[in-house]
DNA sequence: ACAACTTGGGTAAACGATTACCCAATTGAT
DNA sequence: ATCAATTGGGTAATCGTTTACCCAAGTTGT
């Protein structure tokens, strides 16, 4: 008896086996599987009580690790960020994980810090790991991406729209029109030569707000705006040191600055603060994505509001709705220019 | 032919498995196992690479589900997060993501949200998902957990330590010592009669934190300062919340304030604003956790700094470890109060 | 020349879950 | 009473990987 009670158990931190309930129950692993996967029709109410009892007396849980060979695909959803210190990618990440759990899906947290090796790394990985599919925030072209897209992976690209183009699932905002409102806003604040700063231009996002901003700001204007940035993921830094720079250069601050994150725009004000000026009397300065901690951190700072808490559930929707439709689809959801230019500390 | 070379081909999502590398190298699968993981004495050279040619022409790499089941160990470690709406919260997730992806491992990211339902329903699933370890940032107590320490899973407590008491390995700071700085900084700065705001006490962490200050400042001042604070994840608005009820009592802000989170101390500084007061001359405002934007967005707040980067790190190690050594690891890891009381803008 | 190793590699079982298929016993129809 | 259909449930194959064990051919020692 004492032996055979530990027979059938693995490792006592693996929790029991479906042969083990089996044993316990009476019946075969067939019969618990039927009973767990709620096919009711092959087993008596009795033996079905039997089955759940013993389920719950023994906490059992499918192993994944069965699951997944006999499936061929496991619970997991991977998650693939640029830069996980960019609030905005964090906030969607939190929440994606709300969505998918509700799902009963789980997140694989991947940040690719927007190196296509790394990029390419994960996406193997997580083939191997049998995922049910990749959420990429800021996807850079790379070997394997072309290979699981090519392969009918199960791919949302969020935000930086896929950079193999066409036909891949999209989840993100009206990136021109978002351009264009900022032009016109600037414009409609009286700034006549505004400076645009930016991180990488691979994203196709960032590209996009930048052109439509500048198309825009022509028609308003009749020319386009200066433009500075760099490829670092450093966007504080990346604000600070186009702001010093433009200041070091023209001996005053920029009348006005569209920064494409948030980031950017916090670097910018300090390099205005620490030359001595005043950011929200010196500079209409403009940020992107609107971190919901702005209210709180920096309440004088203009910027386009991305509604990242949506994000999630439309996001996993979208992936879980890839198999059934034959478009590729593309969700737009709406952004809005939150104006605190009336701010006054 | 044609129906050969699909044979043993999975879904061409799922890329090859060790049963087409064999036939490609014209070897059995026990070969290129070994060969995959390193046993060198069990094949001739030439064999080697006829199968690592194989192995990198058909990009192979182990299911993961195929070596999980036999092991009985994924490579998956679950980070379980109170709250990942707190950057610094955040902040720890990408560190130990940087760590584990360094170690081969891949990291499951959960939002407890600090329920002790919602971390058992992880919990489970987690070790349903045989992870080789679980790192518990703000555990709260519950059944599985007492279930899993049990059990000996690879548990690694982060700044609050776990709930059922002794023995467990974990990762922090000196709690009462910084609590104590904070004490000595205020007196320093002459404040007589301070407030304390604090989220969850709960957390192990926060509470050490609040009664080392109260009894540093007893020594110090013979008294006891007050206490506010509440349960709630939402610690933005409990800052402003409490600051906003003092100064309604008391016609005046409080001399100084210690804010057991940065988040905390960026809501008492929106309540002094919004009562028009200045919260870098009116008030002594400490914060805790330091995020690192705190140079860029809020160069006036005096925090105790965590060195959340150095935790990623640290924590991997010691989960790695806890199989190997018989006591339970503690790491303290340096804190250091970054006085930015002097800023002016 | 013969025994004792070594080298190189194959066979098959095991891990856990699912499911197509099989089969006995019961029920229903005629 | 006989045949057909239904109910209830077991058997065994399968997914991919690892590894204990087996074995043949070659090598070394005497």
């Amino acid at each position: 008896m004492t032996s055979n009670s530990e027979t059938g158990r693995r490792a006592r931190s693996q929790g029991p086996s479906i042969a083990t309930v089996a044993r316990q129950a009476g019946v075969s692993t067939a019969t618990v599987s039927r009973i767990v996967n709620g096919v009711t029709n092959k087993a008596s109410a009795d033996t079905i009580a039997r089955v759940q009892k013993a389920v719950s007396d023994l906490g059992y849980r499918p192993s994944s690790a069965g699951q997944t060979l006999r499936r061929s695909e496991s619970r997991l959803v991977a998650l693939v960020a640029a830069n996980l210190a960019n609030p905005a990618m964090s906030a969607i990440a939190a929440s994606v994980e709300v969505a998918l759990r509700e799902k009963g899906l789980v997140m694989v947290l991947c940040d690719s810090h927007d190196r296509p090796d790394l990029q390419d790394e994960y996406l193997l990985e997580m083939r191997a790991q049998a995922v049910q599919g990749f959420i990429l925030l800021g996807a850079v072209d790379s070997p394997a991406l072309k290979e699981m897209v090519e392969a009918g992976q199960s791919i949302v690209f969020v935000n930086r729209a896929s950079p193999l183009g066409n036909g891949s699932a999209f989840v993100g905002i009206d990136n021109a029109q978002a351009g264009a409102d900022v032009a016109e806003f600037l414009f409609g604040k009286g700034v006549q030569e505004p400076l645009v700063i930016h991180g990488s231009l691979a994203s196709s996002a960032t590209a996009i707000r930048v052109e439509a901003f500048q198309s825009r700001f022509m028609e308003l204007r009749g020319r386009r705006a200066a433009v500075a940035g760099s490829d670092s993921l450093d966007h504080l830094e990346i604000g600070r040191q186009e702001v010093a720079a433009y200041i070091e250069a023209n001996g005053r601050p920029p009348e006005g600055v569209f920064c494409l994150s948030d980031l950017i725009a916090y670097g910018a004000a300090r390099a205005l603060r620490e030359a001595g000026y005043v950011p929200e009397q010196d500079c209409v300065l403009i940020g992107f994505d609107d971190n919901p901690m702005n209210d709180w951190i920096a309440p004088w700072l203009t910027s386009v509001r991305v509604p990242y808490r949506q994000f999630g559930p439309v996001i996993v929707e979208t992936m879980l709705n890839l198999g059934s439709g034959h478009r590729a689809p593309v969700v737009e959801l709406p952004h809005e220019l939150v104006d605190r230019s009336d701010w006054r500390g």
